[in-house]
Order: structure tokens, then sequence, then C-alpha cells
DNA sequence: GATGAATGAGGATTCATTCAT
DNA sequence: AATGAATGAATCCTCATTCAT
């Protein structure tokens, strides 16, 4: 199910497409620290002196994985700013993410190494990648009908999505051998996708009257 | 905040708890391996020839630190479940957790980097961690009144627990700076908290009748 | 006298050549835990990382060194086992053995080294260096005529032959300090030769009858 | 066979002699270089550290198994040396001595190691246990009837008695799976002593008038 | 006499990188 | 564009040794 490559660079340069396909599966596991170059070069079926004939070094080659990784999802996000809204809106917006992301896995996990690392990289990711996808969140959840949380809420809505979206990709490894059953599988991710679903409903509809009936 | 050391009342080797304590933080931010044994050293004010006195190598000092940190959340989860279910028990669960994890922010990150890695500690984090962890959570949404998900989505309900209450405190680096203030902060965990028995309450409660055809 | 160098021939890499003559030298010394990387580097003009340039380890290292060296010689014993058998054949064989040994007295020290651990090279050696050895000079007894040893001390002949040629490179720096001379200088080579030969003689010989009942 | 230890100090220190027994066995296997402090220790159910309470440090733990390792032979050596000579003496020497050995399999094998070291050790050697030895196989030699080998050839005679004895020790292990026959084993020890007297015998006599019939 | 803890030096090996080819 | 060879720095870990207990 995920996609065979993406080597959307212009003929000549397949290398650097095996190279960015290698590393981004390789980052997504284990991190910037935990892979070697060597590593990357194996599965690009290069030389490590190789891949210096298409990045400068180990920190450009993660960051170009970062680039091309996080633009698509912003692309998406954009387009789905310009849609109309109606009543099922939601549930497209959510469908579209997790049918997107099923498809990038990868991305969501180098999201987590990096925040949990507070490193270097942070501040670029926050701002380049993850501070438009809040606004575009925000803008969407200002269109929404919403109640019951307040205005300052927003913040911690938009970080509860982020966490229930990119830590189903992210946590999947984990969560998949504690309920014995492959959370990344398309009947999985379709059921995962109505349960976010009807959450969302429920986190912008007014509130239940009280915890009992 | 985060308390200075957990000592383990080992009277004949405070290097030991000193060790942990430095390893713990530092696996956290990087991950296994994104962090040295010199590092490690060197904030535990030894040699990394000392490491080796205490533990018998890196590996085995990961899974110290592992066991010493989910110890007491399991511990923390057992005490709770021996308690009356009240009208708001909920909130006092959501809150003894969001409390006890913020005075042991690593926690949550060293999962996540498990969970990302797909390592070889990861079946051992499933286990012995994750899975009484979530044995107890499941004990809990059953006893409470729930409606509007199906049994099925149990295991999605607890999930989407983990993510966010996880999450929080991953993200908590990355988020902090997209939101420009800081998630870690007493205000900010109260209001998160909050914010988490309100959407609990919603995840548990009768499904408002609004947004369905 | 030693031949300065073996250099395989291959034009690519003079590397490889230095590493090897540097490493057989050292391991004939001290055995193959009493040498260093760092050691073998320096002696081959290089760093201890580009040696990985050209085996994947010490203990492949080594095992090319035992290759290399033992190759020679049973290049020579075969074509030894090809001559016409005449009344000198013994002490030309004996001879050429020795010359042969002379230009590269690290082999038997290797042998030795080897013997004397017991270690997991020990197998190899013997199965693929010593046992051809062995039978090569078990046809070459059984060639010559014989008598006062029975069959059943054939092995302990090849036996004694072995220790006798061996044990006189392994043992020459031990001796020659003992002795107070030179005993791989050319003469003392030359006398060792000639009294192999007629140790052999007697040995193949028929028995005195002087010493028995 | 081997004996079970050579405790040979006063009470009150069991240690010293478990150590020197650990030591012998390992320095015998793998040379000074290849042993390691904490290997010794764990043979003799000891710390490390413990090790330094008996003997001030590596070398001199070494230079003590060689110490208490020669000695018997050379007294044994005297021994026989005031015997009276009969014809069948030679015999009985040979008999001996191998019989000493074969209760001490390990001194041949650390003094190969030596020797093929050129070590540091090997001075010492040289002048305190193999002079000696030598010294008191030339008198041997002398006393005996002695023809076809000159004056001149009385070391060459020394050395090869050595490398036959000595080796058949030291190269057991390797010779013994060549001939897949444990060369150890009392039959086997038994008849190489009885071959070694034929040798000798041979060595000794008069030289047959030709080599062949 | 025995040991746990500490350490500087060194063990083999891998790191990311460079450069001539 | 690709690579074999080279390298300084760093990797984890072991070394022999010391010392307070």
């Amino acid at each position: 199910m995920p996609r065979p490559a993406l080597s959307e660079t212009g003929p000549g340069s397949a290398s650097r497409g095996r190279i960015l396909d290698a590393a981004e599966a390789l980052f997504a596991r284990r991190g910037f620290s935990g892979v070697g170059m060597r590593e990357i070069a194996q599965a690009s079926e290069l030389t490590p002196a190789s891949l210096y004939n298409h990045f400068p070094g180990k920190e450009a080659l993660y960051e170009a994985v970062l680039e091309r990784g996080a633009t698509p999802l912003l692309q998406l996000l954009e387009g789905l700013a310009s849609r109309e809204l109606g009543p099922d809106s939601i549930d497209d917006i959510v469908a579209a993410i997790m049918e997107h992301l099923s498809q990038r896995p990868h991305l969501p996990r180098l999201v987590f190494h990096e925040a949990c690392s507070g490193g270097e990289h942070l501040s670029q990711l926050a701002r380049r990648w993850i501070r438009p996808l809040v606004a575009q969140a925000e803008r969407e959840f200002k269109r929404a009908p919403r109640s019951g949380f307040s205005e300052r809420d927003v913040p911690a809505l938009i970080a509860a999505w982020i966490h229930l979206v990119f830590g189903h990709f992210a946590m999947a490894p984990l969560l998949s051998e504690v309920f014995e059953e492959d959370l990344l599988s398309p009947e999985a991710l379709e059921r995962e996708t109505r349960f976010l679903c009807e959450l969302i409903r429920r986190m912008v509809a007014s509130p239940p009257a009280s915890t009992g009936p």
C-alpha cells in the first residue's frame, strides 16, 4: 500500500530519488543519529561516497527528506481549505488526511523523533511545517460550529488532533503488537478514520448535559 | 518541576541513581542510538569506564531506565483501579496521571522513541508496560457508562487516550515552540488536564443527535 | 634473508600486501591476541581505520595471513611429491623445505601459537593446512624403504618431523639466546639441514643391533 | 591425569595456589597478552582486585607461574643426573621426563609461547630455565656413547630433543585433531615415549653403513 | 584477605567525510 | 555520476590497576 517511490525529480537522477526513499524510511525508524550513511547507501544500492554526489552531507540529506515529506501534506491541506464547507466536510477532511498519511507513514514518525529530541531541526520543523499546519487547522476549527470548548481551547484542540492523527501512525508499531492487529492495515485505518470523525464531531459539538444519562 | 533523582534508596551506590537519572534524560531526548556512553558519563560526573561497574552495557542501562521509569506509572494505575467509582472519578484519574507524568516527562518520550523505531526493545515494552496499562484502561472504560462507541471501538478509545496523554508530553518541545507557550508549565498542564477531562467525558457520553443525518 | 613482501601481484592495492606483511610478522611474534590493529596499522604506514577498507576485521585479516602463508608451502610439497625417488631424494626434500621456511620463518610460529592456544582457528588450521601436509609426508614415508619402526609409528614419525622442522624456526629466538648463536643464520640453517638429513636417514634406516637386548 | 593443584604454599593462602593454577592453564593456552586478569580471577573464584593481594601485578603473576612450573622439571633433571649410567638409562630418563610433563602439560606451551614471541621474558626464560636444562642435557649426551654426530652437532642434538619432547605437548591440541586421536592419552604417551627412546637410541648410535640395504 | 567502585589507557570497530580516479 | 582508499574523530567496551571499605 505505501507508494513505491516518489522520485519526483527530473530524469538522469534516479539515484537521488532512491537515496531519499531509503533515507526517509531509515530516519523514520531510528531518527537522525540512529542511521548511518553506510546504511542509507546500502539501501540505495550505492556506495557511501556516492551519496555525496547528490547531497552535501547527512544533515542536508535529512533536511531534504523532511522537505520532500512535508510539502505534499501542506499542499493537501491548502487544497482542503479552499473547499466549500458542507455538513460532512469534517469527515472528508479527516478521511483525506488519513488516506494521505497512510501512504506516507514515515512523516509522522519523523515528526515525533524530532519533537522528542528537542534538537536542532526542531525550530525549522516548527516554523516551516507545523506552524502552517496548525494555522490551517485553526482556520478549519473556527469555520466549524463549535461549542463547549472556549476559544482558548482551540490550541488544545489542534494539539489533540495532531496527537491523535500523527500518534496513530507513530505508535502503530507498538500498539499493533499490543492489540495483536496491524493498525496500518486498510481495515484498521478505515475504522480509525470513522472513529476519529466521531471523536471530532463530539469535540466540536455542544456538550452533553452531564456525564450521566 | 521534574524530580531531581529517584535514588532507589540503595545506600551502597549513589552513582547508580545518578547514572539512571542522566541516562533517562538523555535517552528521552535523543533515543537509544542518539546518546553516547561518554555523554551519560559526563552527566553522571563519572568516567565512561565507571558506568560498566553498574551496568553491563548500554543496552542494559537502557532497559534499567525503562524499568525504573515505567514501574511507578503501573503502580499508580493499580492504585487508581482499586478506588470507588464516583461521578468525578474520571477527572481524578486523568488528573492523577497527568500529575504523575508531569513529574516524569521523560517516560512518554522514551515510549515514543521506541514506538517509532520498531526496534528490539519494542516487544518488551509492549508486553511488560503497555499491555498492562492497556488492560487497566480497558477495565476502566468498561466500568464507565458508555454509549455511542461500540465495544469494538474500545481499543481505539484506549489508543486515543494514549496518544493524547503521552503525545502531550512527547510533542511538548515542538508544540511549545509552535504555540509560543511552555506546554509543560503548571498552568498549561492544568488547562490540558481540564481539556482532556472534558474530551473524555464526551468520548464516553451518548453522542449528540446533531451532526448525524 | 626473509622476503620483503609477497604483494600478490594485485596492482590495485599495494596496501593490502603491506598490511598482510606487517600482520604476518606481528602475529607470528605475539599471536593473535597479542597484536593490536593500531600496531598493524603503524607497521603498514596506515591508519587503523584504513585497515578496514581491506579486511572486514582482525579475525579476517588473521585468516588471510594464514592462507597466504600456508599456500606456498603446500604447493612446494606437491611439487616435491611428483619427483622421482632417488637415493638422495630425502636430502633434497629436507633441504627444499628448510630453504622455503628460512625465507618464511613466520609460518611455523603462527602454527605454534595456534597449536598451543587450542583456539577457534585450530580446526581450520588442522583441516586445511596440516592435514594435507601430513598426508603428503605419509606418502613420502611410505615410499621410502623403512624398517625398525612399525607402520603404527608413521604418525609419530610425521609428528617428529613436524616438531623438528617447525620447532627449529619457532624456538630459534629462544635457543639462539641459549646457544649464543643466531640459529637462523645461513650457516646455522645449513648445518641444521645436514643434521636433519642424517637424523631422518637414521629414523628410516634399519635399527642398530647394539642397544637392544 | 593432570595434577589437581600444586598449592605447595603454606596454609592460609589457598587462594594463591588457585590463582597460580588458573593463571598457568590460561597463560599456557593463549599466552601472556591473550589472558586478562578478570579471566584469571573468575577461574580462581575471586575478584580481579583480590589478585593484587597475592601478586603485585600481571607480570609478577606470570613470572610466578613460570617459576613454579619450571623448578620441578629442573629438580627432576638434577635427580636424573646423579644416577648411575646403565644400559637402559636413556629409556629411563626419557620416560621420567615424559611422565613428568604429562602431568604438567602447560609448561611446554608456556615455553613455546615465550619462544615465539621473542618477548621480554625470553632472556629470563633462556637464562634461568632453558640454559640449565640444556647444560644438563649436554652432560648427559656426553656421558653417552656417541658416534656419527660430531661434537659440533651436540647443540643440534639437544635442540632436537627439546623440539621433540616439548613439541609433542605443545602441538598436541593441533595434531590430536589431525590424527583424530588424543595425543595426551596415557596410551599415546606411552607409545610416544617408546618412539622417542628408539629415536634417541638411533641418534646416539653409530650410523648405518648407508641408506640403502 | 576480599571487594565494589573508580579510572586512564587502550581494545576493535564505525563514523561521516574527502579525494583521486 | 560512481567508487575505492584513506582518515580523524568517535563509537562501545575492556584493560590492568588502585584504593577505601
